[in-house]
DNA sequence: TGTACATCAGTGAACGCGCGTTCACTGATGTAC
DNA sequence: TGTACATCAGTGAACGCGCGTTCACTGATGTAC
């Protein structure tokens, strides 16, 4: 039931963002009372927390499936494997903006503290940040990025993408035909490999 | 009376964001009747429009108000003035973003179409964008960008931009202590500067 | 110069709506003796 | 095995609120003759 309302928050936010998460049609969608939710949140807040985290959740879970996609294994030298694990890392985050603004604009809604690991923690994990980091660390050990300028690089290339995901998805150039999309896309990513990688070219991207 | 309205309509989104922008809470603060407002304005809509477009002018002023106190004349060949002027540009949205987030997102708001010139137009105007293609054209007369790089980099470099001010301003660095902040700035302005600047490092910067 | 009339910004009162939230309740489930 | 009781998820009805919006109005301003 808990994971009902929250479902039924999800829905209402991939819809409208986390404005559109109203408790009662929360609690509509269920097929219940509209007071029933008071067994499970304090108040609309939590549930909408609740609901933000989930989609969190969810950018993250995309995330990890593409990067699970490219063939190899993390860890294993495969210089080609992590460069296409940092591009699925990118592109998964894009596709997941651009395919659900609504979940996208609410997973960045948390009501009031972020728990989100902000600036000193350096750890892996699940969150969009982790994985970005972890992709970041795999460069530097098959040599594609100098490890003298690993340290802090990560937000230049977070803000990047997240400029342009925003942009793009609920932006001014939320109206542009796809054909622009492609263009802007490859070249702030281009802009980020550049701004990356120590030596050659990137393979084949 | 209009401006009045539109007024009260910023003072509102400036502490609360669009949303905040109600209509009658705008006629209560000009001291007029609620419906009042329909002599101005076809609906709440149509208020929120035009709130929306005076943040954007804002954000526009502020830009062009930092540039200008930059010593020098635009044009004048002088490559210190213009990689000011650049830096200028992006201070001022960065500080905006920080000091206004509710205008700051109000002024990306705009409820439907975006008059914005998008990726076709290139001349520079007083939108943003366009302030920020001026820059990049003075980077390009003065020698610190290269002309072959110049086409479409503006958007890498208004997605950086734009990304760490939305992280920073509404996402999940906004609790981020004032140290920190600092540390992101500069590491995201760093970044830009590499991956814009041809020659030498920045004067001073 | 004076009267008649159109224009139009603002008034006063009211509407319906959907929201979050509170209250006292019911009825099923599980545990204690 | 059977009865008594606590727990607790969901019910039914209602609340107050602020919103956007509509209606018929008033009263000042400016123009035409």
């Amino acid at each position: 039931m808990r994971e009902g309302l929250i479902a039924a928050g999800l829905e209402l936010a991939r819809a409208g963002g986390p404005d559109a998460v109203v408790l009662r049609e929360a609690t509509r969608i269920v097929g219940v009372v509209p007071n029933a939710a008071y067994r499970h949140f304090a108040d609309r807040d939590e549930l909408l927390a609740a609901v933000c985290e989930a989609a969190m959740a969810r950018l993250g879970d995309r995330m990890a499936a593409e990067v699970a996609r490219v063939p190899g294994e993390r860890g294993d030298g495969d210089a080609d494997a992590a460069f296409g694990r940092m591009a699925a890392v990118g592109m998964a985050y894009l596709e997941f903006a651009r395919e659900e603004p609504g979940l996208f604009a609410t997973a960045y809604a948390l009501p009031d503290q972020h728990p989100y690991a902000v600036v000193g923690a350096t750890g892996p994990d699940a969150s969009p940040l982790g994985q970005l980091r972890a992709g970041l660390d795999e460069l530097v050990e098959v040599g594609l990025l100098d490890a003298g300028r690993r340290t802090g690089i990560e937000f230049p290339v977070w803000s990047t993408v997240h400029g342009l995901a925003v942009l793009l998805g609920q932006g001014p150039l939320r109206a542009a035909p796809e054909e622009d999309r492609r263009m802007l896309t490859d070249r702030v990513l281009g802009f980020i490999g550049e701004g990356l990688l120590t030596a050659v070219a990137a393979p084949d991207a």
